[in-house]
DNA sequence: GTGAAAGCGCTAACAG
DNA sequence: CTGTTAGCGCTTTCAC
């Protein structure tokens, strides 16, 4: 007894197969009567049309993808007390991303296929994605070059959020640079602050990186002195990390900066709570900013000043640009920024 | 040009295409050397595996899916600001489902696919997900029970979170009668509290209808009079509908009281902004409670009283279920209920 | 409006 | 270790 396919459908309501799969695809196309009878038989029968042949016959799936990093171990069975930070970040962008994505997926009659993986080679959950979709997204560093560039020939790919790798992709950023110098311009012309700090993460985070390319482009433009490297970097840019940032920065020989700029938010609100804890106001005694806008930066006392960058977009985006190439794969390659906003909150002296 | 194939590949390496096949399958079954001469064919003609006829041939497609509520319009364009509550308090829910899933299914080797639609039919999103997976997950009232009784006739089905409804389905609730329940106890019995009220949402929600029984037997079990209904309902469980809510209930003719439990932790937060605002004391002149446990509890001050649900492994839960009836089809069915946990935290008065 | 026939690209025995 | 041969269940012309 296996699953039932059109010829036990046709059968069953003396129909051909070619009827069954019109009731399915173009029920407009089939006399109601026909019809009726077709998918009453279908339900006795438990009939389940399969996607796989469907696609087959189809030469499309209907479904969408996404490959992105995957942070956290899976094999680690973290219970609800225990949940790394690191985990709660990657948490905040990839899940926007997914949402952005479905939803948009969705909007155009998409399903949405997601994978988390660094690994490449022939078994990869990305050429598992790569088989089943007809065009997906990926987050930046997480497929090699070398299966993307194969696999981008035979199907449409964007890539998000970090450089572009290859040629021939769609691309779509966010303006990290632009808006981290936005609002080191805030500190500087608005709030008067000359002493500024930055921390930033791991130097292969193409945004960390554009972020403190943007901070120096402000320093430079204030005629400040422009540093060679972040103050200080964080490998995972956590809340722990951040707060540890802000304590190694406060016991540092040197005078104590005017402004801390952070790479990210979970950074930012981990160094509010060091700060805290050793008495140092926010923003009377040293200005704090972050980057990224997640719900928890307008939740935190004090609010913190940041960078709001439109993840969702960006999810939403990528699946934009995947059903314009499918429409018309002869479109020559784009590459979008994202405009950031500024939100001047408390942790700046706005609030 | 159509895409290349396995026939393309092994003519180019001069192999059969089993031989092909196999290098995508089973690596070590091929001699090194014939592997490479595959894999180098395929990487000069961008050669990507058909996962439909994958699927077709080997009955199996590595993907299992959820389908979800879609609780948000997807054509609601939605800005970074404009964001509505409900949104913020759905995606907490169902992408914490989507992340324990993704990472469970990730661990057994397959992918996820997911879909979020109310609609039912034979063009509905929910069958063509059904119709590209080995087994999924359903969010309780999501599908309509029709639909999806004839699919779970053909493939493992988890229900998740709400009534079984169809008596063959695996199915996997959290203890939302037991958390509200022990929650009361803990008010009544640890603070003394004795006049409670009661913030209910929309009637059709299992969850908020099953904490309103908890709290039920709590004040059976204290010997404190019974209430019929919620003290209120609001629709979406918000923010805004909890802060409206607790500002009713101090506007309300009749004494304040002691404690307001409210059936999500987004309208207690919400209520713990209104009574701030209002210059009453939490936990001092009023004690407030949630449930979910959802990250901002911990964030808000004053710390929020919640019972925390396992919602992550849920989704962990619901891939283990499918994967083991995968494994063993007659399995009977089973109805596992997740246990939740009480967190005492500033907002009772336990801080 | 409906049917017949020919694949879609792969896996799965079975040989060798 | 490798090749041959059948399908897997549907969509798609092209007729009727």
């Amino acid at each position: 007894m296996s699953a039932p396919t059109v010829y036990d459908v046709a059968e069953r309501s003396g129909v051909s197969i070619a009827t069954v799969s019109r009731v399915y695809r173009t029920p407009d196309s089939v006399r109601a009567q026909t019809r009726e009878r077709v998918l009453e038989a279908a339900r006795e029968l438990g009939y389940v049309p399969s996607g796989n042949a469907r696609g087959l016959a189809s030469r499309t799936t209907g479904v969408l993808g996404l490959c992105f990093p995957d942070y956290a171990d899976p094999d680690a069975e973290a219970d609800a007390e225990n949940d790394s930070e690191a985990e709660d970040a990657a948490m905040l962008y990839s899940d926007q991303i997914i949402r952005g994505m479905e939803r948009a997926a969705r909007r155009h009659g998409y399903a949405l296929l997601i994978a988390a993986s660094l690994e490449g080679g022939p078994e990869s959950l990305v050429a598992k994605v790569a088989g089943r979709v007809d065009g997906f997204a990926v987050l930046a560093q997480t497929v090699p070059t070398g299966d993307l560039d194969v696999i981008s020939r035979r199907l449409p790919v964007v890539m998000l959020a970090g450089p572009r790798e290859i040629d021939h992709l769609d691309h779509i950023v966010v303006a990290n640079a632009a808006g981290e110098r936005e609002l080191a311009r805030h500190l500087i012309e608005d709030h008067g602050l000359r002493r500024l700090a930055f921390v930033g993460g791991d130097p292969d985070s193409p945004d960390a990186e554009a972020r403190f390319r943007g901070f120096r482009d402000a320093c430079r433009d204030a005629g400040l002195p422009v540093p060679e490297a972040p103050d200080l970097r964080t490998g995972m840019m956590t809340r722990a990390e951040g707060a540890r940032a802000a304590e190694a920065l406060l016991d540092r020989g040197t005078e104590r900066p005017d402004a801390v700029l952070f790479a990210n938010d979970q950074m930012a609100v981990g160094a509010l709570r060091a700060l805290e804890r050793r008495g140092v106001r926010v923003p009377e005694d040293i200005a704090v900013t972050g980057f990224d806008g997640i719900p928890l930066s307008r939740i935190v006392r004090p609010s913190l000043t940041t960078v709001r960058q439109p993840i969702r977009q960006l999810g939403e985006q990528a699946v934009e640009l995947l059903v314009q190439r499918l429409a018309d794969p002869s479109r020559t390659p784009v590459s979008l920024e994202l405009p950031v906003s500024l939100a001047r909150r408390s942790s700046c002296g706005c609030g």
